[in-house]
DNA sequence: CCCTGATTCGC
DNA sequence: GCGAATCAGG
């Protein structure tokens, strides 16, 4: 099988990837791979994003042809590594522990194992559930997290809402003593990562 | 190494 | 049409 690319799915491209989201970014909360976003964006006409690099000038055909080199100045979309409409959807805050996204990817998760004690990581929810996401953030979440210096933050930084549309905002509530969550998304937050059935539908 | 997106080409 | 494989730059 290949994928359905349903209204839906495409819609949800279409939203992801004009909200500047990598295409790897895109790829995991729609849970293909980048390959697949690529593809698809490419089929879908919608592509004029920046790219890293540029492949040689197509093979024979007008090789000395208007290669106007065009450099063609690129918005200030450009962050660095990392995605930058994910950094734009969580700003500001300063969360102790970056929220997780929403939407949880099917696959690539790498079962985070139930640690002992509740460590800030998978906010499971019903509706608009941010979800765990592995891969890579887990990685950013493992390291330094502790960050001695920065004390967590002084609102509650649970996600509300899609992150990247103008609704979306953290609940801002006065979060508990060390953690980064207000005592009732705190529940949510801290469960123990078990029937998180994702609503990626 | 990691990341990024782009293109090719078998399916 | 799809997307893994591959490529290529940072």
């Amino acid at each position: 099988m290949a994928m359905e690319w349903t209204e839906e799915t495409i819609a949800r491209l279409r939203d992801l990837w004009q909200q500047g989201l990598s295409t790897a970014e895109i790829g995991r909360q729609l849970s293909v791979t980048k390959n697949a976003v690529v593809g698809k964006a490419h089929r879908l006409g919608l592509k004029p994003r920046p790219s890293p690099i540029r492949r040689a000038a197509k093979t024979a055909s007008a090789p000395a042809a208007t290669t106007a080199a065009s450099p063609a100045a690129e918005p200030a979309v450009e962050s660095t590594p990392t995605t930058p409409a994910a950094e734009a959807a969580a700003p500001a805050v300063t969360p102790a522990a970056p929220p997780a996204l929403q939407k949880a990817p099917a696959k690539a998760q790498t079962a985070p194992t139930p640690a002992p004690q509740p460590k800030p990581a998978a906010p499971a929810a019903a509706e608009t559930a941010p979800a765990p996401r592995a891969t890579r953030a887990t990685k950013a979440a493992l390291r330094p997290v502790s960050e001695p210096r920065r004390r967590s933050s002084q609102s509650c930084c649970w996600p509300l809402g899609d992150p990247g549309t103008p609704g979306f905002h953290f609940c801002g509530a006065t979060p508990l003593p060390g953690k980064p969550y207000c005592a009732e998304h705190a529940q949510l937050a801290y469960v123990k990562l078990r029937d998180r059935r994702d609503n990626v539908a």
